[in-house]
DNA sequence: TTTTATCTTGAGAATAAGTTTCAAATTAAA
DNA sequence: TTTAATTTGAAACTTATTCTCAAGATAAAA
């Protein structure tokens, strides 16, 4: 049984945790972000569906992607024109974006010790971290160079 | 000569350099932002600004907050709900935010090792940081008892 | 299998942050 | 002043996301 077939499953016994139905809809969505090697937002994601003839709509997209979050497949990465990007979560560490104000380029490392520290931070404030962004902003090694 | 007249000397001076006009609209604007001890977004600043008699509308408020961004009196500290929140910026200390998704509460640590860690990573990359947030979504410990 | 209660769907309307437009007002240099 | 350029307020616009609701799907129970 190949990987997708292993979260597919779990993630219907998660729906059905949760007393929820599970869909026809909610697993082709769940499919589709799983082909995904990058960042995706609901319109990409979307329009992908309806390329390969799928008859979803994107409000199911928009309702399911929380679910996706919620069970810990997908997490937000960042924002960038009041559109939210998303990507698998493959493993649960987070990344580190450096940003140059400058250049815009945008470099991203994951970083373990975050992990853990993030999980202490969360635990002495009594949250349940679902997922988080670290984004420094500066400027990079070629245009400090270039002046 | 107190702080908040030096920043407005400086400002004056930085939309001069820009070939820009300064404007009584702008130096409200710029002024009682100074006065915000804590994270501000556009409509609570502009409410804040009408209560007080200003007759200044939000699409000034809109236009003049990247030029304070550019400036670097302010910096978006996060985006909740399509909306963007700032803080001015006194220090470079990062702040941690943790953001609560069902009540929408946020709470805020200064972390000191972070600041350490994030200096380190950020020398591997050949980066220069100025500034850097660390967003935490999630439940708090409230919202998760009340389920 | 049929019933039944509940949940989910698609389509489009609604919402709301942020942007743009434009004529009138303001700035500031000459 | 005069004048050219910029900025303003108000309202229209844009657009991602959410909401509404009737019709359809799910799944537990009969």
């Amino acid at each position: 049984m190949g990987v997708t077939s292993e979260i597919v499953k779990d993630f219907k016994k998660f729906i059905k945790k949760k007393g929820l139905k599970y869909t026809s809809e909610r697993e082709e969505i769940l499919k589709e972000i799983l082909k995904s090697k990058q960042h995706f937002d609901v319109d990409g994601l979307y329009m992908k569906l309806r390329k390969k003839g799928s008859k979803v709509s994107k409000a199911s997209v928009y309702r399911t992607i929380p679910l996706l979050v919620e069970a810990g497949y997908i997490q937000e990465v960042y924002k960038q024109d009041s559109r939210s990007y998303y990507e698998v979560t493959l493993d649960k560490l987070p990344h580190i974006h450096f940003i140059c104000i400058k250049c815009k380029g945008v470099d991203e490392i994951i970083d373990e010790y975050l992990v853990e520290h993030i999980q202490k931070k969360a635990k002495e404030k009594k949250y349940t971290p679902l997922t988080y962004h670290l984004e420094i902003f500066g400027i990079c090694h070629k245009c400090k160079e270039e002046g």
